[in-house]
DNA sequence: ATATCTATAGTTAGTCG
DNA sequence: TCGACTAACTATAGATA
């Protein structure tokens, strides 16, 4: 039929919902895939359904972004790291603006303000949760058997995490 | 001009990758949105330029979301898991095949061929993991103040993961 | 529930300012 | 570099099997 002008909002049809699921989720996928591929960037898209299944797409695989994110986050040490920030919705507090996109040398650094708060904890929880991670993941690897480029999605059930 | 048919495949020239990739990844995180409005479920996508610098969005937040695919995937402890299984691309030993994508209650269970698999392993990995994980990322969010639906970049310098 | 179909909404590569 | 434009390409809601 006429296909309307597509508000988005949540679904409330459950069958409806969840078919809609499934097709976006092929879609976003698929964009990963794509941007990937063209512009040789890692990604990661990790979805949940309300039904509590993990669907994982990752190049070159959903825990190598996972950690490196991580990595990423958890902010080294006290020293210069150039910051781009993507914002977009809400309110921010915004610290640093900086557009550091260059492709191989040359990064402008920024000093970011995290220096001094408590920098010496973050380290220590950083580098013990890195190496725990890194072990988990092998093992978790060795025993699912995924393959490098497109992961299994497993539900949900025990252990609350947040 | 007229635009060709596009291959997917990698961009040579720098400025046109990374203009594709901005493009691409605005795209990626509109779509991401979608899906978790639409549908009310969890996403995240997190990507990196070839730069170094991460963009990541979330659904309630990137760190739910990532620490929910960490436990996940860790598999609890050795008891039943339904599970499924998205796979796509590549070779893939699929143990188990199992749609199970209820909305609310009632879900299927199978047993997970990995109860005795090095699982008192897996299991000390995981929880020191996940407390460990849990104790950085409040720690960060602490530090970088980063709202709960969009979240910002910031690149990578030191500590290689993978 | 998964697959295909199709009209149309939405995305984006190339270009310009 | 960045935003705006727009033709061309792509995703997807709704329908059907």
């Amino acid at each position: 039929m006429v296909r309307t002008k597509l508000e988005i909002k949540r679904i409330e049809d459950k069958a409806k919902r969840h078919t809609t699921f499934t097709k976006r989720r092929q879609g976003l996928f698929k964009k990963a895939k794509e941007l990937a591929k063209r512009c040789d960037a890692q990604a990661a898209v990790i979805t949940f359904s309300l039904a509590g299944n993990v669907f994982a797409f990752g190049h070159p695989s959903v825990d190598d972004v996972v950690n490196r994110y991580i990595a990423a986050t958890s902010a080294p040490e006290g020293n210069e790291i150039p910051v781009h920030k993507e914002a977009e919705k809400k309110d921010k507090d915004v610290v640093i603006e900086n557009n550091v996109d260059q492709e191989d040398e040359e990064t402008t650094s920024f000093e970011l303000p995290v220096g001094d708060m408590g920098m010496d904890e973050l380290e220590q929880f950083e580098v013990a949760m890195v190496e725990m991670k890194k072990k988990v993941v092998d093992r978790i690897n060795g025993i699912i058997s995924n393959s490098k480029y497109e992961d299994l999605g497993s539900p949900y059930t025990g252990l609350t995490l947040n």
